[in-house]
DNA sequence: GCTATTGACTTGTTTAAACAAGTATGTTAT
DNA sequence: ATAACATACTTGTTTAAACAAGTCAATAGC
């Protein structure tokens, strides 16, 4: 429930831009109209159009104004630079989704691990296998491992459901910021074993490394996706200011 | 040159950070701190912090102060989100980069094209493909469509060069927001004619959206690259104040 | 007719202030 | 000892104001 001013008029203004109440290539109203429109004041406006640049829904042009430039997205895509659970982005791309776990078991960072994951040597972990199904087939192999001091009393009928559920929900963490990396790699015998994979010989891998409230990485996630079952938006903003 | 207060107090953290006087895990000067530090107000102080947040920099934690979250990368990495030509991607990872222009036409937008360009029918585009060489080897092969109407007297030298300098050094334009949609699909055989492939079946394939100053879309870019030389990086931050 | 200037818009940057809210560390009262 | 409270921090949100700077159209002067 967003009770922050800025948050409800950035809701606000991306509902109508995705209506196309604000069309694409269309100017918005002047940051003067908002502010009599909502009543608030000329920051709390230009907070909520800096929120929708970064998005790429609009692009201010100094002495113009803010130009709608969002446009209906084209297929069923998994991300777009938020963090999402499998289950919600299943859900919003009106997918039957379904989980199988097909290993749960603790383990214990050696320097390999330390060196791929991040996580300091002789950190306790939960080492989870999970096959992701979409529409009957089996198309993602998920490999996550949790700090399990952060994430106390997991389980597999957890992991079966959804991890990030429980963790927000349930203990109540918050998650804030995730790094990822998306690379392309050959199939491994596990992807063999567990996917239905069409003569593919690569996987499109995200692996990411998540933070909680404290600042501190809990999590470590390797998804590795069929690829003709992948897409990945992004939005970048060319930096200005640059020396020289 | 960075002109604007932010700007130089934001590069001044980074900085830092990156030489690790602000040490991973650790916690910034408070945001008053930083106010005596470089005289300005907090909201500028904030705003720097705030660049440096999405960057997944740092991380504020309310009551407690903001976290140094940044770690050294790992591998030669292609793009963090920002827009990068490829001139400057290979410098910054310190490769030996060359380019080589196979195809260099103009032609007219179709309905094919508008499809799948976005670029409505009609429009006189120029259409290029390009291979780069990263150390001698060829990894990437470009198909690039330019607004002929925006990127003026465009030549084949100029395409071996570098397009996004002619447009920026010489035209002046301004690149501001880029859409990028990553997908994996199969080779093709434009692929395997112009490509150093290692048996894959599969390409790494970056397409992407570029507008300019005006909000108006004056490129579309298709990235193939060689799986084994893809990396992308991304840093999300999870939404606070969703509905319920 | 053409150019230059003015003025009314637009967004961009910065400051100062006030208050809300979360955290940690005390001290006090039981 | 322990619980409750006070208080001195921290970051988060919002306002109001001033000025800078870019755009555009109408107007004045030649």
């Amino acid at each position: 429930m967003p009770k922050a001013i800025f948050q409800t008029i950035y809701q606000d203004l991306k509902i109508k831009i995705e209506e196309q109440q604000y069309p694409f290539q269309q100017l918005l109203p002047s940051e003067n109209a908002l502010v009599e429109h909502y009543h608030c004041s000329r920051n709390t406006i230009r907070r909520a159009i800096s929120m929708l640049a970064e998005e790429g829904y609009v692009q201010s042009m100094h002495g113009i104004g803010v130009r709608v430039i969002y446009q209906p997205v084209r297929q069923t895509s998994f991300t777009i630079g938020g963090i999402e659970s499998f289950q919600e982005s299943a859900c919003r791309n009106g997918l039957t989704a379904s989980t199988r776990v097909v290993q749960f078991t603790e383990l214990v960072s050696d320097e390999h691990i330390a060196e791929k994951t991040g996580f300091p040597i002789g950190s306790e972990l939960y080492y989870i296998q999970r096959v992701r199904y979409l529409n009957g087939k089996a198309l993602i192999f998920d490999i996550n491992m949790f700090l399990k001091a952060c994430v106390p009393g997991l389980t597999p009928e957890i992991a079966a459901h959804s991890i990030y559920d429980y963790i927000e929900n349930t203990l109540g963490m918050t998650i804030v910021t995730s790094k990822r990396i998306m690379t392309v790699e050959r199939i491994t015998q596990a992807d063999e074993k567990y996917l239905d994979l069409n003569d593919f010989n690569c996987m499109a891998v995200v692996s990411g490394y998540t933070y909680n409230a404290d600042g501190l990485m809990f999590e470590y996630t390797q998804s590795r996706h069929r690829p003709d079952y992948f897409c990945f938006q992004d939005t970048a903003t060319r930096k200005q200011g640059y020396p020289k």
